[in-house]
Formats: structure tokens, sequence, C-alpha cells
DNA sequence: TGTACTAGGCCGGATTCTGTCCTCATCGCA
DNA sequence: TGCGATGAGGACAGAATCCGGCCTAGTACA
């Protein structure tokens, strides 16, 4: 226990971290300091602008309170595992909005998790996320979260893709900037042997292999490189429209919808219709619109139907198949 | 910027944590300091345990890599938005033996939220966790952390409770341990007025509040939280048992199910029998059976048999009532 | 071979930190 | 209404620490 002043504000921060009253008297047996030390370390992290909040009197006592930035996260064991898995297990149904900031600190998390705990988290994950299954085409976490680093530390980045056509190359680029669509990840990235911008869908990515070496980003010639990948996925129709009218309203439809897949347009009063866009399989559509309880009819695309009747006949077939 | 080494120490961290490599040179221009106090201050971060790794040579730089030690995280902003909103929807569907230290992760985290953050954080949630939509009891992100910062804590806990005839009552408690089974969350606590030990399901607890007061916690008479729970669960005949025939080998049924509903027994290499217990709604059961990509077969309960039959019924209708 | 980088020792001066002692304000309890 | 426990903060002196500059050594890459 050197009387090191950094490492003891450390060790104060993630004191005050566990959510209860902390009286001086015992923050300073703790720390081995006196009580005016204390209160010292506690202005320090005041100006810091962690404000901790005190209350005076008998029973008083320190907490760390909400302030204007976020105060470093000390976490313990459990608590950066299960941060992990959570993160882990989001990455697959990324919600618009937060999908890339998840990525990114997963992938911070990721870098400086002690490896014991990254067993913990590869065994736990196994358990986790129902969704995926309904499309094969998942993305290994570790894929997505080398792949953030790659963009974040500007580092070229080599990987095998396998086109749509199941042909396989490999490819040497400067990655750009990594998006989801909801369901799917896409990377948009400057591909050095083409010479030309692509855009590569993450489930087909394989292997992927950051080369330390160092890049200065071009200029993507779209604007935004969401707008580029929007383009492009028109262009190989990748995406495919459909429409389904729900027997509930739509605000209510609206809350427990994605958010991505499109916004209702309210019918009558009790009902809506909901014509959307989807990248993901239309098996997968199927499944997400039976979580609905409420009464759906599928007008388009003929997929979707075939879908939805065939998971409403096997789910049939398995309350008829009863054994007394 | 003052002078102050500890704050240095903090951005350092900071720094380090992006996933990138910092020439020292660099990070001496940002920290305002010599190239030979950045050497210092990475040294002193070596002694406290967060192993930073150096490449030598031309294009070298520093890198914090995995230790033994979680070190504190540095989020900015997005970054712990998309914990928080992670964590939220993970909190939902617990995984076994994560679930606790998710919902303390998830306090530690909204104690020190930013407003503006939080603000944020519940907007974006609206759009998240499909699957609570199933079983209309879910319990909101608010109340579990602030139940878990009163067990962490050991704050008395107030809050209203409505019985499962529909009564409600007020309730003072010491709250002992926060549990989940998969799909719901209960709460073991010494009831004051009572006086005695109470398991309580949180999503029939509303308005909980955190009295100032604190209290020594008494002793389970039962050894663990877990197993008095289990007893109480039982006497109440609050869970239910199953029973399913799945056309799938053993392995792939159990790899994708959410492990505490049972294990699978293989019948031949390509089906598999599930017997085990739930404490959800039936309703809740069927979708989740309906995720799987594969024929089986309902024998047990009614219940079940019955909500399976529905849903068919309902895709069935969905499929059929198509518009040329 | 040269260059750019990390690693680390040494030293002197300046700065900061800590513990002690003090007074004052606030709160809860007897 | 007073007492005790707690937080807030000023003053001060001695000790510890920190910082920058200078040095050499080792390594990787062009």
């Amino acid at each position: 226990m050197t009387t090191d002043t950094p490492a003891r504000l450390l060790r104060l921060l993630s004191l005050l971290q566990t959510p209860r009253e902390w009286p001086g008297g015992e923050l300073a047996d703790r720390l081995g300091v006196s009580r005016r030390t204390v209160r010292r370390d506690i202005d320090r992290l005041r100006e810091l602008g962690y404000p901790v909040q005190a209350t005076k009197g008998a029973e008083g006592g320190y907490r760390l309170v909400a302030g204007k930035a976020m105060p470093p996260l000390v976490l313990d064991d459990e608590e950066a595992v299960a941060i992990a898995v959570g993160l882990r297990a989001g990455a697959g149904h990324a919600v618009e909005g937060v999908d890339e900031a998840s990525v990114r600190a997963l992938a911070k998390l990721e870098q400086v998790l002690p490896s014991r705990l990254r067993r913990r988290v590869s065994t736990l994950q196994a358990a986790t996320d129902p969704l995926t299954s309904g499309d094969g085409a998942t993305v290994a976490p570790e894929t997505l979260t080398l792949i953030a680093s790659a963009v974040a530390g500007q580092e070229r980045l080599r990987f095998a893709y396998r086109s749509r056509d199941g042909t396989g190359t490999r490819r040497l680029t400067e990655p750009y900037r990594l998006l989801s669509t909801g369901r799917r990840w896409y990377l948009v990235a400057y591909d050095l042997d083409r010479a030309d911008w692509r855009t590569f869908r993450l489930d087909r990515v394989s292997d992927p292999f950051a080369t330390g070496a160092r890049f200065t980003p071009r200029e993507l010639p779209t604007g935004s490189a969401a707008e580029y990948l929007r383009q492009s996925m028109y262009r190989r129709q990748e995406a495919y429209a459909f429409d389904v009218t729900f027997a509930a309203p739509a605000e209510l439809v609206a809350a427990r919808l994605p958010g991505w897949l499109g916004s209702p347009e309210p019918v009558d009063e009790h009902s809506c219709r909901l014509r959307g866009t989807a990248d993901a399989s239309p098996a997968w559509l199927a499944v997400r619109l039976a979580l609905f309880d409420c009464e759906f009819t599928v007008h388009e695309p003929p997929e979707l139907l075939g879908c939805v009747r065939d998971l409403g006949a096997r789910l049939t077939r398995a309350a008829g198949g009863t054994t007394p």
C-alpha cells in the first residue's frame, strides 16, 4: 500500500461508485490517510467535474452523484462481464442510433478485459440472443470489435470476403466506417486492390486482421457513409419492401416496432398499415411479426407470406400432435 | 489547464483507452507536459496494474492492453448511452449468472449518468426489447436499479405491492437480495410490518422508495437467498412444468436454449425431449418456442398447448387474408 | 547506416502534499 | 435546548513528490 496520491484518488473514485453513503472517517481508514486529506481528495474530484454530494450532520457521508461529465467507471469483475455479455447480445439486434457507439464501447472494454474474464464472457454468450437464430447470417462479436478498432485506430484491414454468388476473395482495405441497418452490419471501406470504395456485409467477412499499417482517411465521394451505404444497397437491391396491416392502433405498433423497419400509418382507430423495407431474410421478419400479439395481415412480398404461412402451419402441427 | 497530476493521469488513461497507438510525443503534447513525464506517468499506470504495451522503433507507441485488473473505463457520452441502453434491454431477458451483476453495473452507471444523457437513454429504450411484449408483466429499469442500490447500500425500502389477488398493500422492508429466474425478477427481503421474510415479484412492485435509513442485514433462516426463493415459489406453485419434443438433436436445442428452462434429453439422433419448469406466462413461452426453426410438439401443459394453437391460427390467418 | 522511437538513470529546484490544529455550520437525538 | 458527530475550510511547517533536462542504451524500420 504505497502512499501514491493518484492511485488513492482512483481508489476513492471506485469506493464512491458503490451506491451507498460513505462517512469521511471510514474513507480515511480505507485509504490510510487522515480525514483532512480525504476532504481534500474529494475537493479534487469535484474540481475534476465529478460532483460528490455530502450530507452533513450525524449519519452524514459522501456519495457520487450525476454531474456534467461521465466519471471513469470502476467495475468489478462480474460487472465487467455483465456489460460485455450485454453489449455482445445487443450488438445483434442493434438499436438505431446506438449501434455504432455500442460496438465502440465493446471494443474499448474488450481491449482491457483480463483474459480470465474473457473466457467467462464467451461461455456465457452462448446462452444469449434467441433472435439471431432466425437468420443464419450472424456476425461474431470479435469481428465487430476488431473492425471497430481498425476504424478508430485508422489501421488497414485485411479479410476474406464471400460474395453473394459464393466466390471467396481476399481484400485489403482502409476501413472508413461501421454501420448497421437494424439487422445487418456493413463496413464502408476503400478497397486498395480495386482502388475504389466498397461496402461489405459483415456476415460475409471472415478472418479479419488489422495490419499494423496506419493510413490517413480518404474523403468519401458521397457525403456521409450512411448515404453511400443506402445508395449501394438500392443499387444491388438487397433490401426488399414489405406491406402489412395490423389490427392495432398505429401508436401502439410504433411503440413496439424496432423503428428502422418504418413507421405505421393509421388506417382507422383500430388498425394501421406498415409499409417499409427490410434487409433481413423474410423468415426473420416473419418471426418478428409473430411477436406482436395482435391480428395482422401480410400483403407483400410473397416470400414473407410463405414464411408466415409455414410458421403458422408448424405451430399448428406442434399443437395438434398432442399425446393424452 | 492546471498542472494537476492526478487529473493528468486520468486523462492519460482515457486517451490510452482509445483503441489505437499513441506515440509519446503526441501524448506529451496533449497532456501539456514533457516526454519524460509521460514516460513516468505510464510507469505509474503500470505500477497500478494497468499494463501499457509499448512498441519500439519508428511508428511505435503506447497502447493499453489486458491486464490482471479492470482499469477504470473512461466512456464518452455515446458509449455511456449505448451501455445503459444495452443493459436495460438485457435486464429484461436476464441471462443466468450475469443478471444480478448486470443490474448492479446499471445502477452504478445510472448513479453518475449526466441528466442530458439520461433523457437520451429513456428515449432510445422505447425502441428496444421485442420480447417483453409477450408477457405484460415487465419491470421498469428504474425500479430495478433503485432496488439494487438499496440492497447494496443497505437502506430500507418502501414500496407498494399488488398481491396475486389484486389487493394493494404498502410494505416497509429490509431488502436482502435481488434474484432473477430467467424471466422474472424477485426481491428477497425482510418485511418489517409482518416481521418475517418475504419474496416479492418485482413486476408487482410500484413506487419503490429508499428511505435513507440504514440497517445491518439479518441472517436469512434458509441458507442462500436463491434457495429461499425456490422454496417459496414451490410453496405457492407459481411455476409450472412443461414438456416439449423437438425434431432436432439435443445439443443443438441446448445451445439455443436460455439454459434456465432446463436441459433437453436426447430421444434419438434427430430429436430430443425437454421437460422443464417456467415461471413465465404460457403465451410468452409459446412465442419463445416459435423462435426455434425446427418442428416440435407440445405435450404439457394444456395452457401452453392452447397458446401455441392460437399463435399458429393467428399466423395462418395473417397469411391467408392476402389481397391480390 | 541513419532515424525515430521507447526505456530508464541521475540530479537539482520547485511544487505539492500531508497531518495537525483551529473555527464554523449543520443535522439528529436525547 | 444542548450535545455529539459530521462536513467545510483556513493556516502552517516539514516532508515527500514531481518535473524537466540531460544522458545512454536498445529496437525497429527505411
